[in-house]
DNA sequence: CAAGCCGCCGACAACGTTGTCATTCGGCTG
DNA sequence: CAGCCGAATGACAACGTTGTCGGCGGCTTG
């Protein structure tokens, strides 16, 4: 099997040195047209393919053009939807990019930052999932661009691009209150998880801001995905005295929120979900979220991350995006009506 | 600001030369234990990291342990479960993916797959989008293995992973048929997608099993997304003689198509989509989906290619993965039902 | 006409690593 | 004690590319 051509090849095809084949590949301007000529042809001829990986060990300042984006699951279409933004800002830059899953593992994630680190990435973009990111310090001293993008990285200072977690959650969960809920059941992924933690904070925020007492018993935490959300959803709703209205703490919980009030005969509970899902306006009712806008994180960290490579020295910035309450009427369920009529709720 | 160690600086670290350091990184046994220990502290109290760039750069063979990816869209769903079965077996396997999405443009596909070769990755996993991948052939040829998924690449032979489309399609255009359906619309993408001409045979195929004439009137391609497709659907469905049940070519026309039909008042139309989608079984009739196995496409493309890679030398496999009719509901709304009543259509 | 300059080009080193081969040294065999 | 062996280590080249420097002509300039 002929391996790849190299420069050695093509010099000898077009009957100069080494040093004139690279000369031509970049673009210098100290070639005469015909040798240039000669050069080109010889590159046709044989497929010749620049080898990237020695041009840049060779390069100084040593730039693979390569970012690294490290997310929790790509399958989650709200990291996908991150991870396009990303994309389309790093080839827009004339990068390439490597994406990698933590599984929401620390241990797995340090491995994969360190293998991208090993392939000398210029940058990082980071859904941080760990306890504690102190060990890209090393990283960073050696002049690898970080940026934490959904969550803020622990034990250690980058630029950062967050939702506003509290203050959506606090906004959805006055739209409850505004529409006369007093007892709205909170269903969260584990409080270790930064956008979780500060959601339910929000929920508590708006409670007290309203001036009622935070009822433990009507808060499920640690629900990890739609299926628990479902159940957690049913058993809050067969308690005796039952929340009028659920909160869901992301979207896959909302999801499995909205499952369980489905199959409450006879019992109609409002509901608003943190980030918005695809289908959520032809759910019945139209689901009611707070959207974060996944695209614009994205597309954030990334810019952020290039304006580093391009040698921004300021401080670590700290960017909140904010959140919009998209009303579509499943808040809106009037509290005592638990019969199976429809309502007028408009989309 | 102190640019990387390199094992030279470990070596003088150390009090040892480069190539012992090397031995010790690379486990080879002829290091004495002692040795050993003081390139371990070294490597430890540099912070060293190996430059896998450099070390595949001169080993034999170099292998860069990188796979390319190359899909349309990692925003759609159906490519983001694709992506993140790719990536598991990727990471079971050592090595690390890159991912790159061609927009469905063959001149950014080239452009891509042409950035990945210079990278030098090891292989390739092409959801093909051009109408010529011959130039492949010299990226095999030079040893990158390519598997194509979910469509075949035209113009060379090469590992193939795709679905069932026309047979799945006509399972689902049959079972309209078995609830009666006659004059049943069909959605489809572009008929130069390979997936979307399948799948419209498979519709053909199954009226003409049928014994039913086809009507062209009843079909519109070329249709790309679900706003096109929702207004395609609402336009079928106001024509004079409208059909009676509409089959959606994609998750996204699907969807446009319920959003049509959950505009129609008065007119209940029966719909059957190619490609599940998260929320199907939720909509209001629940969706009646040909289910194919995104993960399982991924999956097998990808353990394809590093059967390629462990050095199968076999011809070009063709492997064709089956779909599952989902039976939800939405196929069997009866025909002459029009009004605005919720039969009792179980989940 | 000498000096200088510029356009064009090649020899060589270097990037960080590993493969090849040579060297040293202690111990063992005959 | 000569000879040999193997363990441990190092010197050097090489991977494919680009940076540095210098050389060779031909042209302009004083």
């Amino acid at each position: 099997m002929g391996l790849r051509p190299t420069i050695k090849d093509v010099a000898a095809e077009a009957g100069v040195s080494l040093k004139t084949v690279s000369r031509v590949l970049n673009g210098e301007n100290s070639v005469a047209p015909a040798t240039a000529g000669r050069v080109l042809a010889a590159v046709e001829s044989l497929g010749y393919q620049r080898n990237e990986s020695a041009a840049n060990l060779r390069r100084l300042g040593q730039s693979t053009s390569i970012i690294g984006l490290v997310i929790e699951d790509v399958a989650n279409p709200f990291y996908s939807v991150l991870a396009r933004a990303v994309e389309e800002v790093t080839r827009d830059n004339g990068y390439l990019l490597m994406v990698a899953s933590s599984g929401e593992d620390p241990a797995q994630e340090v491995e994969v930052i360190r293998a991208f680190c090993a392939r000398r990435v210029d940058g990082l973009v980071v859904v941080p999932t760990g306890a504690d990111h102190s060990f890209l310090r090393l990283e960073m001293a050696a002049g690898t661009a970080v940026v934490f993008v959904d969550r803020p990285g622990i034990g250690i200072e980058s630029d950062t691009v967050v939702a506003a977690n509290a203050r959506g959650a606090a906004h959805g969960v006055t739209h409850l209150l505004d529409h006369g809920h007093r007892r709205i059941g909170y269903l969260g992924d584990d409080p270790g998880i930064y956008t979780a933690a500060e959601r339910y904070a929000g929920y508590r925020q708006a409670l007290e801001a309203a001036g009622i007492d935070h009822d433990e018993s009507l808060v499920r935490l640690g629900v990890s995905d739609a299926v628990a959300a479902e159940a957690s959803a049913t058993e809050l709703l067969s308690r005796p005295d039952p929340p009028t209205a659920l909160f869901g703490g992301n979207n896959r919980l909302t999801i499995g929120v909205v499952q369980a009030t489905q199959r409450q005969n006879g019992q109609r509970v409002a509901v608003v979900g943190f980030d918005d899902f695809e289908l959520a306006a032809m759910l019945d009712p139209p689901v009611t979220v707070v959207s974060q806008d996944a695209s614009a994180l994205g597309r954030t960290a990334a810019e952020l991350l290039f304006r580093r490579l391009d040698g921004d020295r300021r401080p670590a910035q700290q960017v909140m995006l904010g959140t919009t309450l998209v009303v579509r009427g499943s808040g809106e369920i009037p509290i005592g009506i638990r019969s199976n009529e429809r309502e007028g709720v408009g989309s």
